[in-house]
DNA sequence: AAGGTACTGGAACGATCGTTCTTATACAAG
DNA sequence: CTTGTATAAGAACGATCGTTCCAGTACCTT
């Protein structure tokens, strides 16, 4: 029977995350993790055959962690724009809460220093992306629902729209300390998706 | 008197822009740029103290060379709004010139993987991003003295979104081969501006 | 108490990193 | 041609990287 660690997976994969999610996957190094996680190196090669897989398992994870309960109202079986406006107002709240610069997104962060071809981490970020996606078209298509104003060629329109602009929110967060300009940025986008779904296609 | 080099110092850091900016920072090695460059150690060092410096000397040569050629109509001295139409549709007609993804902008690449602490590339990245809001912020006051809807905060509101709106779509396209999707989000941000600037506050 | 298991701490490995230095070569000036 | 100089090519340096390995130890089971 396996023996409890001092600090069992989970824990491990989740000091990673934070460490790879502020610094950067090419800037920690294995002596990092050693000492942020408290897990000495034998230990971790023990669940990971080498920094790449624990990173993925940190890729994971961040969906699990951050991901999921953040964007869960979005993914809620009766959500509808309300749902995109708080999940906007968690993300903001969340930049406003600290003085410093933000991390950003894991998956926005990683996607800036992976090379093309490394087709594991890639797809995970594809994945997320699509996640992302899906959960604003729901949204859309069932607040549709009643008026039928936009076709399904405008709701996957503006499902992407509103992915690619979370992405930026997020990308941005990582330059700035200034949480008023983001929560701007978050009130411009809530009100272009209303006039959207509501206001006709403009 | 100096004897010309094979290559001269403005066609070295054109190579390393090139390097640096298709594969980041941290991953392109000083062996990599020797063989990118064609240019020896020792001419490197000669011109740089240090692979840092070199790359500060690469995002401001990132500024002449590529922000500045595509961002002119918009910081023309009589520019409006289809200045920055012709600027999107520029960037957009990049990304569908090649079917891989795109290497992005090197300034949102290199937010997502310096620490925070990194204040020199920073400085840049912020002188960046101000740049950006500068510009349009000029335009949409240009284009607003007409009517006189919306107050300097709007203004400033509106310059921000865009700003970021932008970065937003330079990190997407690290990410998607899809030129279509990311043209999509273009003419949706296009049509949100044209509103807010002749349309009202909505 | 004895044995086995699972982890720690750290030494050690080869590889590669950024950087420096040396040697040889190609060209300009006299 | 000779001399001087700037560059190229690459050896070499210490540091650090990711990874492996080993001895010591704490804990569970019997």
């Amino acid at each position: 029977m396996p023996r409890a660690r001092s600090q069992s997976r989970t824990a491990l994969v989740d000091s990673a995350l934070a460490a790879f999610w502020k610094t950067g996957y090419h800037i920690v190094s294995m002596g990092d993790l050693v000492r942020e996680t408290g897990v000495s190196r034998g230990g971790i090669y023990s669940d990971f055959t080498n920094k790449q897989d624990l990173f993925l398992a940190c890729l994971d994870r961040y969906q699990e962690t951050v991901v999921t309960p953040v964007f869960a109202p979005v993914e809620a079986p009766d959500a509808g724009l309300d749902a995109i406006r708080l999940y906007l107002e968690t993300l903001v709240s969340r930049f406003e809460a600290s003085d410093e610069p933000g991390i950003g997104c894991l998956v926005a962060n990683t996607l800036a220093q992976i090379e093309p071809e490394d087709t594991q981490i890639r797809a995970r970020l594809d994945t997320h992306s699509r996640r992302l996606t899906a959960g604003f078209r729901t949204v859309f298509s069932r607040e549709n629902q009643a008026s039928g104003t936009l076709s399904n060629a405008d709701i996957d329109d503006l499902a992407d729209f509103t992915m690619i602009s979370v992405q930026g929110l997020w990308s941005y967060s990582r330059a700035t300390t200034d949480a008023k300009l983001l929560r701007q940025y978050a009130e411009t986008l809530m009100s272009l998706l209303v006039a959207r779904v509501h206001g006709g296609t403009m």
